[in-house]
RNA sequence: GCGCCCUUAGCUCAAUUGGUUAGAGCAACUGACUCUUAAUCAGUAGGUUCUCGGUUCGAUUCCGAGAGGGCGCACCA
């Protein structure tokens, strides 16, 4: 249907050069409203019979004529506010023009409130006014009470329509717009979280000469004018480190890292990244402000309408386990005094596949993956990491075996990752050229040396804990939602 | 990247073992109806069955290739 029209949008055409010929244009400019939907249905006292006159404009979402009179509901942010509309109160004129209308249209009405036989708040239309034509019907779906029981058909249950026509999703589906704004309200209380503690909130380069911050391939990009090549982030952990040393004690970021990697059903090449640094605070203090963090959140999203029921209630303190202790109890061996050969015997004895071709920090990450990841429920930190596992993090005090860090895991899944950072210019250095190696070695997920990086922390990098929350994951969790694609609401998808 | 499944009217779905003109609800169109709310009633129209190729007297159905999507696996410190 790319040239050819067919009859229902041709239909509506029609009727656009109808209401132009009586000297209606389809497309307004503006409309002054007095009340949203839901505001002037609770505006008519319980008592009152006609209440004053209220202009409100939304989207026709039913419409059921009568002959001389018509019932129709119109939808705004608020909610829905029923019309009522009389060929005797409207003109012959207007009245006829109404049948240039249709679901899907947005509309503005005026008149005073009533309430019909039935009870329902209503406006009896003196005047309507076309705002914008739709040329093309919505999706709406259709409800039937069956045995008492209230059944939704979506008209509109496509997943992958659902993807590319977003808007169309939003505009006939109620609790998709609940979930998102729910979602906007956990980012929202983020940030009040964070700058009631004194974060600031900060903007760093998306576009970077150089990657880093994590273990990703990146998208590329090239800057013309300067001949140069550019590349959209991975992650924002090594300018908010530089702004630390500046002197920012405490900041964060909320923006969108990329990733140039599979898409499935909790990746998406670009996703939403909370990252905040905290000078002079170490790992155990920023444990602490993620769980308070967490469960302010999960609170306020709780209280979100419609989507609220499946959000947990989460009590600080979240229960702590050791990497080390909890693997050996799962193994019943300590995994760091076997040798390469018995951690892959151990691997392949726990179901775990091409054990032959992984490294020792990868059979070790996926022992731990298996046998206690996969067991965690309820949100727990699992705290001290084995170097191998954490390049960026300092080592544990007492024990350069083990790192300062914490993942914290629930439902079987990181939600949050954080270190007491790496502060040690000549220890970084060290490690950056062990990536620069890696890197010349073929590996594509290796970054080099980060000279400018290098030199802020030869300047002097304030101690500081710092904590990676991956916000797309963090909602689904909260909000028990299975697919990244339903909590994203433009997600990557291939070109129809 | 691998495996399984899906793609039929604007939307949601049918179509017996491969068999007549591919059906239904909603939406649309025409008409009736001045308190309806899944409004109701009468009628009309609407299709490149994802694309290309093959088998067959005959393909929505079977086979091959391709496109898009879903689920699972792999990858993703």
């Amino acid at each position: 249907m790319s040239e050819e029209l067919n009859h229902v949008l041709k239909a509506r055409r029609d009727k656009v050069d109808a209401l132009a010929a009586a000297g209606v244009p389809a497309f307004a400019y503006g409309y002054a409203r007095t009340h949203q939907a839901a505001d002037a249905v609770s505006a008519l006292p319980a008592d009152v019979e006609e209440g004053d006159v209220v202009r409100v404009a939304g989207r026709l979402v039913a419409w059921r004529g009568h002959g001389k009179t018509a019932f129709a509901h119109l939808a705004d942010g608020s909610g829905r506010i029923q019309l009522y509309f009389r060929k005797d109160a409207l003109g012959d004129a207007v009245f006829e023009q109404l049948a240039l209308y249709d679901i899907g249209d947005v509309v503005g009405v005026a008149g005073p409130l009533m309430r019909t036989r039935t009870g329902e708040v209503t406006v009896r239309a003196t005047e309507v006014e076309m705002l914008a034509k739709s040329l093309r019907p919505l999706p709406y779906g259709k409800e039937e009470v069956v045995d008492g029981v209230t059944i939704r058909h979506s008209g509109f249950s496509d997943a992958e329509q659902r993807y590319r026509q977003r808007y169309a999703d939003l505009a006939v589906h109620p609790e998709v717009r609940a979930l998102f704004r729910a979602r906007s309200r956990m980012t929202t209380a983020i940030r009040a979280f964070l700058d009631a503690r004194d974060f600031l909130e900060v903007e760093t380069p998306v576009l970077q000469p150089m990657y880093g911050g994590a273990a990703a391939r990146p998208f590329t990009s090239h800057h013309n004018a300067l001949d140069m090549p550019l590349f959209l982030r991975i992650a924002d952990e090594l300018y908010l480190k530089r702004l630390v040393v500046g002197g920012f004690d405490r900041v964060y970021e909320i923006g969108h890292d990329f990733r140039n990697e599979g898409i499935d059903r909790t990746h998406n090449p670009e996703f939403t990244m909370l990252e905040f640094y905290q000078g002079y605070a170490d790992y155990q203090e920023m444990m602490t402000v993620v769980e308070q963090l967490i469960a302010h959140v999960a609170q306020v999203v709780k209280a979100a309408p419609i989507v609220g029921e499946a959000v947990p209630v989460l009590t600080p303190p979240f229960p702590r386990i050791e990497w080390h202790a909890s693997l050996s109890t799962a193994l019943g061996r300590d995994p760091l005094l076997c040798t390469d050969a018995e951690l892959a015997a151990e691997a392949k004895r726990h179901g775990i596949e091409k054990v032959d071709a992984m490294s020792r920090p990868k059979l070790l990450d996926e022992l731990f993956g298996a046998l206690v990841e996969a067991t965690i429920d309820a949100p727990t930190f699992v705290v001290d990491y084995p170097v191998e596992l954490s390049p960026l993090a300092k080592p544990k005090r007492g024990n350069p075996a083990l790192t300062e860090r914490f993942e914290l895991f629930a439902r079987g899944r990181e939600l949050a990752n954080a270190f007491s950072e790496l502060n040690d210019p000549i220890d970084q250095r060290r490690r950056f050229e062990a990536q620069a190696r890696l890197k010349a070695a073929g590996d594509d997920e290796a970054t080099g040396v980060d000279e400018d990086y290098l030199r802020a922390m030869e300047y002097g990098m304030p101690p500081m804990g710092g904590v990676g929350i991956g916000l797309d994951r963090l909602f689904m969790y909260l909000t028990n939602t299975a697919n990244i694609r339903d909590v994203i609401l433009f997600p990557t998808m291939r070109p129809e």
